[in-house]
Order: C-alpha cells, then structure tokens, then sequence
DNA sequence: GTGAAAGCGCTAACAG
DNA sequence: CTGTTAGCGCTTTCAC
C-alpha cells in the first residue's frame, strides 16, 4: 500500500510481484499468469496487470523464478582462455544464440589441464539450463552425470567417444587440404609445430599430415616435429630448434596462426626467405594472419559458426528435452591461399 | 530419510540442506553456518557436518542463497563486441578477478549505439551484486538510478563527468607521445583517420592530436580526417578516400591497429612506401600490430589490468559498501617504437 | 478466468 | 553453540 498511487519509475524498495497484485487488483497467481503467458486472462485483466507493471516499473526476479520453477534461463559456458583471438570467435557465437533466446551467458574460464571441474559448479551450483564445453577434460563419471540427470551439454572442438554431442570443424580435412597444397607446390621435405598436446584439435592435425604426407610417399622424421604451445614466441622458438637441430624442411607447418607468424620470424631471423627459402602455413586464420609478410596461407575455422551452432544445439535441447541431439557435428574448413606458401599474390 | 545411508556421489534427486541436516543430525542453520562460515559451531559438529556435505555430494543453491541473503555472487558485464583483438584483453582481466574471488560472471554484448539497456536486465533481473561497463551510453536517470541504490558499477574506457567510477587508458598522453614521436621524425603533413564517434577514446585521441600539432605550430586540415569505423576495411577505405581527396599527408594516425593496418595496404596499393612515402601509426598494440609491414608503430592500452582493476573495484565495493570508491582510475599507456613511423628496425 | 496455499532451498534473526 | 521460525519472490497445483 505504500506503493499505491506512486509512480516512480526508480523506486527504492524493490518492486514485487506483491506491490503488483495489489495495485492491479488482482492476485499475486494473476500476475504470474501474464508474466508467462502459459493459462489464459481475461484482456481487461491482463491490461490492468500490465499497466500496473508498467508503472511500477516491475521486473520479475530471476532468482525467484529460477527457484520456484527449476529453469533459470541460464547457460553455462568454460573456455580455456579469453586471450585467444581463436576462442574470441567461439564466444560471440555463443553469447549471440543465447542472447537471441533470451538466455543470459555465465563465463567461466578453465585452462586446458586444470582438473577444476568449474563447469560442476555452473551446473549444481548456479543451476544453469545448459552448459557448452570447450577444451574441458571430462571424466567418465563426469559424463555419466550429464547422461543420467538428462542434461544438455554441447562440447566443442573436442569428443568423447559419441558419448555426448560435440561441434567441431574439420581439422582433418583442412589440415590434409593445407598439406596436400603444399605437395602440390613440389615440396618434399616437411616440420611440423605442434601445440599442445592437451588439445584434441592438434592431434587430428598432426594425424592429417602424417597420413597426407604417407599418401604421397612422403616421411615426417621426429626430427622434423617440435613443440610449441600456440603461442607466438613458442612457434617462433620451435622453428629455432628445429633449424638448430639440422631438421631443414621446405615447409612447415605450425599448428596454429601465432605459432606460423612466430615461425616466420625465426627464419628470417637466419637470414633466409618465407616462402623461397621455407614455406610457413598456420591454422585458424586469425586476424593476424593476413598481415604476416607474407601473409599467411592458413585454413580458416568457422568459430563464431562453431560457438553458435553448439548454443543453438544445448538451446533446442532445453526446449525439447525428448528429441535425441545430434551426436556431433562437423562444421567445413577452408584452405586459404594466401603467400606464405610460395602462392603469387595474384593467384589469390 | 530415503537418503539415508546412501553413498551416491550423483544422487538423481538434487540434494538439499534438509538432507544434510539429517544426515548429521543437526538442524539446516548450523549447516548454513558451516557454509558460510560466520557464527560459530563447535568442531565436531562441524566434522559431521562437512561428512555429511561430502557424502552426500552436497552442492548448495546459488538461486536460493541469493534469494535469501540478497547477494548472488555475481557480477554483470556489458561489453560492446567480443570480436574485437581490443577487447579480449579486458573479458580476460575482468573473468581473472572474479574467478579469483568466487565470483561468477555475467556476459552480455551490447553494441556502441543501441539503447538496449541490457545492463538494466542484469541489475533488476538477475540481482547482480555488482556491474562493468564498457562502451555504454548511460542516460542521467541511468546513473541516479545506481547512485540512488548505492550500487557498484564501474565503467571501462569512458567516464560521465564524475559521476560514476571509471577506469580509462590515458589515451590523451598516447596520443600525444604519438604525435609527438611523428613530429620528431620530422613530419609535417598529417592525417588522422578516426573511429566510431560514440566512443570517447577516439575524441581523446583526435583531441591529443590536434592540440599536440597546434602546440607545434601544425595544423590538422578538415580534409585530412577521415571517418573509419575501427575495422581493417573501414581504414583502408578512409585512407584511399584521404588520398583521393588530396590530402597528401606525409603521417597518418589511425585511432586503431586494425584500420592502420587497412590503411598500410591502402597506401600500397597505391604504389607507395611506408613508411618512406608515407608513415603510419596505429593504436592498442594489438596480437596483429607485430605483423604488420612493416611493423606497426602504435600505443599499448594495459587492456587485461583495465578490466582487472575495474572487476577488482566493484569487488571491493561490494565487500565495502560504506568506503567511497576512487572516482576514475587512469592506467599510463606506452609508445610502442616499430617501424612504420619511420624508426629502424634496429633502433627498437 | 482467478485466488489460496504450498513450496523451491536457502539465510537470518531470535530464542534458548 | 544450536534449533525454530520467518521470510526471500516467484511458480504451481488445486479449488472455486
């Protein structure tokens, strides 16, 4: 009662569905009715009820709601690190299909190797609707959990046996794609750079080059694979070591953007040409990779596709909790010609 | 009490503090005071307690924590866009200093323009404890209305008059450090190729600009500032559109890395040299300025401690209300010497 | 079509 | 130190 009559659009006390009631005429159930639009009002009732909302400046808590109804509109979301310009595309993909549905994002940013579990406690704790995972590594327990409580999860950029749904892109394919261009420019002798061993991604790369290059005749020496961490100064510290160990490869292959610009460095740092002398082709074409000198041939990953599609997926599993998910989808990569693979600027 | 004895790890009924209360005999108080840890309990109650959390595999409800105590542990974020290099740094920072201290984060992408006030939704809706804004339009009813509840926002790369707390780079001094180092290089002619204009750290910028040639005797013509829109493409448009107007600068300053990168490509597609025609700089410093080429001279923006230092003050002030927050925090920004001013390579 | 009442799972006085 | 009792602000049967 104290309300009746105000109409501050700002009001010190919270506006509840309470004040609401009372200043429509109505009960509290009412109000709940036109909120969620689910049981039918009479139109002179729901008039009533939302212009008393209107004037009171009513906004429904989500804390309530999500208590009292066990949805929370929410989606759970772990990354393993927000400074990948990589990973930058799979978030906005993300955040715009559950901003689109009306669902808010709660970030959460979990290392590759960490054992934190952090996206356990989005779902007990915060009790998201869904959660999209990438880089995460799961348990068989953890699986089961999802499996058992029928809760939708969406991985990306990773498997785990079929077991639960995934996107990805076609690393394989981009990465034979890359190296078979390669080949194709008379190459023979080949280094790889690889990231770190955690990721998924990185193996189905390697795995493409060495059966590319087999397809062709074609050997990868250990010799001629070094490890980097998918940073810059690691590709550019690998491509030292692999000169250093006597490796002198036509063309190497790092296993992402920052390690290949990294590369590049290094070998002009000795004195030699990219391409003429080596030829350096990453993986994800980054912004970066177009202003390398020479720019970079590279595959392109569609991750805002990527972050989307998995959102759009855990999203439709929220609404319709009886339809089987599509177990994985692999989203296409393209090859992208570009100069650092020996490629003449026009040819693009 | 049909828990009772059981072992289950992923019990499919959720857990409440009612079945832990049973299972340790106790009442859910004094499992809601070993949670939280404020009055005290005697040790082995205590002990029985965390057993019987830890058997049952106990998770508490942030949704009916935060119902009940009115604090969710969360903190609410806006940001214009994540596809931008510029901003990764800052999501970063401010995930870092919450995760640090427990607490959760709330996304939402809200471009420069729109009066979406999707920052509203988190604060009435979902009972934010806390608030970061970066890049939005805040109307006086906007602001009140934080000032009126006492409640902690902090904005990122712009201020309102003082009103609000704000941590900012000091894009003024960059700017002028910038120009200053171009007019050491012995340039007169000058360009500037501008961001978005709701931004208020391209009017710093232009404004350094100006006053900085002023101080030097040198004059910035209206047809040597062109409209960009902080994209690689939208600074290779105005930097063609700056040429054909002609303008002839012999330096350009592009409010951002990106369209100085635009602008670089532009200026040799022309036939001509940077930076022996005619030189450019960027600003931020950033993944792709290194690969520019040449290199991009520029100025780093601290982007991972702006968010960082923003998150860390709206935690304080959360577990502070009473202390008055520093009214605006300028982070110092650094003259990054490359090459595309005109420095060589080696003088770096 | 609408209201009453019982929770949702916790915290926070207030008693002992 | 611990238990009891109200709520927090909604949704959801179940009546009418």
């Amino acid at each position: 009662m104290t309300l009746k009559g105000s109409r501050r659009v700002t009001p010190k006390q919270r506006v509840t569905i309470n004040a609401v009631a009372e200043r429509a005429g109505v009960s509290i159930s009412t109000i709940s009715r036109v909120l969620n639009g689910r049981d039918r009002v009479s139109p002179e009732t729901r008039a009533r009820v939302l212009a008393a909302i209107r004037e009171l400046g009513y906004r429904p808590s989500a804390l309530a709601r999500g208590l009292a109804s066990k949805r929370t509109q929410t989606l759970g979301f772990v990354i393993p690190t927000l400074t990948d310009p990589f990973f930058m595309g799979i978030v906005a993909g993300v955040e715009r299909a559950a901003a689109q549905s009306g669902y808010s994002l709660l970030v959460s940013c979990e290392p590759y190797a960490a054992k934190g579990r952090s996206y356990a406690r989005l779902f007990h704790e915060r009790r998201v609707d869904g959660l999209i995972l990438v880089g995460i590594r799961l348990t068989r327990a953890d699986i089961e959990e999802f499996q058992d409580h029928h809760f939708p999860v969406v991985l990306i950029q990773q498997t785990v046996g079929g077991l639960l749904p995934s996107v990805t892109a076609d690393n394989y394919g981009g990465a034979k794609a890359l190296v078979e261009h390669l080949i194709s420019h008379g190459y023979r002798r080949f280094a790889y750079i690889a990231g770190s061993d955690y990721t998924p991604d990185n193996a189905e790369r390697f795995r493409a080059m060495r059966e590319t290059l087999a397809a062709h005749g074609l050997d990868l020496p250990d010799s001629c694979v070094a490890s980097g961490d998918y940073t810059h100064e690691g590709g550019r510290r690998a491509m030292t070591e692999l000169m250093e160990r006597g490796c002198n490869p036509r063309a190497v292959f790092a296993a992402n953007d920052q390690m290949a610009g990294g590369a590049i460095l290094a070998i002009k740092e000795r004195g030699l040409q990219v391409p003429d002398d080596i030829a350096v082709v990453g993986f994800d074409d980054v912004a970066l990779a177009r202003f390398t000198s020479p720019p970079l041939t590279t595959v392109r990953q569609p991750t805002y596709e990527m972050g989307y599609q998995a959102a759009r997926m855990v999203l439709h599993a929220i609404e319709f909790p009886d339809e089987r998910m599509p177990l994985s989808v692999v989203l296409p990569t393209e090859l992208v010609r570009r100069e650092s693979c020996g490629c003449k600027p026009d040819s693009r």
